[in-house]
DNA sequence: GTCTATACACCGATAGAC
DNA sequence: GTCTATCGGTGTATAGAC
């Protein structure tokens, strides 16, 4: 109760150009994403942006990190349900279907590829993936940890592949939803994932596994 | 020797408007690449891009198909090569590598970007990865065709999904090439697919998917 | 903290000379 | 087919009133 006399606190503002922000980058892409575009959504002044933010850039990152911090915090708990890989993908299912509706990576991918040619901005956006990579790869230790495909693959790797694969899905499937086959191949990967956990747990993977790892160290 | 005696006959100033558009893309990425800029690269007049494509919109689809022709020429033939699913890895790194020199997918990817918002465009260069994927999902069926796991998923739904995997990782890995642990993956790739390989030949595999199969008949 | 007004660069696109 | 010159519009960003 320290200063809520004024017309506005200033962090309600904030928030408000925040998510005026990722609504213009969901709906106008990041080249139709200005500090006009923006203004415009929110229904607010454009000086505003380089009040608070200093620049639409600056904007961008930080409402990106707004998202994410969201994002994150919500799968995380699911994430700490699923214990095997077929629990995985059907979260990855719901993440699509909800993206659909939100387009929470889309903003995510349109504010990456802005970041194209400028190694600041995207060097501040990697680390905003990064928090959410962090999150997915505990969920794949949690899947395949026991498994002897655990000594083959880094689980931030995989993560990373897994966050590229979403990104690059929605980034697909933007440019034309009736065309790309994004549901259709996450439901094949719910029988392959089923298919992958059985043979994980055979005999036949853990000589293989040791055979590789054999390789390794041969050279 | 139709018409030679003009100052350039036409031809050669598209293609010349058109490798500078990518080499555009490639550098400034789509929210940089405007006529003035593509102009300023290829030391040609603005004003010849409207002539010749129309808009700058237009002359970006353009370009990127030139550049999926190509790549999908160079790449069947290594493709045809390719007979197992090691051997599609090591072409995804190869091209991988390649990428990391001339930028290809990366122009790819911003054009994608900066199709959001533009369903018109959008459907264009979707259409130009088709030419894409297509030739991938030969290679795949070359690869599992005879594995019950072709049963399981559709090569052209797998294609996608690699070339989803493909652009989202330029994308992530343009943002952040120090971080991104793009080689490290894809060499983790490698180790996986001999096993998967090995796997996919044993019986166990073929009694699983007979029984996802059967589920799927059941309802 | 928010608004209006404005500076100035750059954008896409076109008209018309060559 | 290529060039110069230019239009109207939009971009980022700031100064100053409130």
């Amino acid at each position: 109760m320290a200063e809520p006399k004024k017309k506005s606190s200033g962090a309600a503002t904030k928030r408000k150009i925040l998510e005026a922000t990722l609504e213009c980058l969901r709906v106008n892409g990041i080249v139709g994403t200005s500090a006009r575009a923006i203004a415009g959504i929110g229904d607010f002044n454009q000086a505003l942006i380089f009040y608070h933010f200093g620049s639409v850039n600056d904007a961008v990152i930080q409402a990106v990190g707004l998202m994410t911090e969201h994002q994150r915090d919500r799968y995380r708990d699911r994430l700490a349900e699923a214990d095997d890989l077929a629990g995985i993908v059907e979260i990855a299912r719901d993440l699509r279907e909800e993206d659909a509706k939100t387009g929470s990576i889309s903003m995510l991918t349109q504010a990456f590829a802005g970041a194209q040619g400028n190694p600041e901005q995207g060097k501040q956006l990697y680390a905003q993936l990064e928090e959410w990579t962090e999150v997915v790869a505990e969920g794949i230790d949690r899947s395949i940890g026991g498994t002897p495909a655990a000594s083959m693959v880094s689980s931030e790797h995989l993560a990373f592949g897994l966050s590229a694969l979403f990104v690059g899905m929605e980034l697909l499937t933007a440019m034309d939803p009736e065309r790309a086959p994004t549901d259709e191949l996450l439901e094949e990967f719910g029988d392959l994932a089923n298919m992958l956990q059985t043979l994980l747990a055979s005999p036949l993977v853990q000589s293989l596994a040791n055979a590789s790892t054999d390789n390794k160290a041969d050279k």
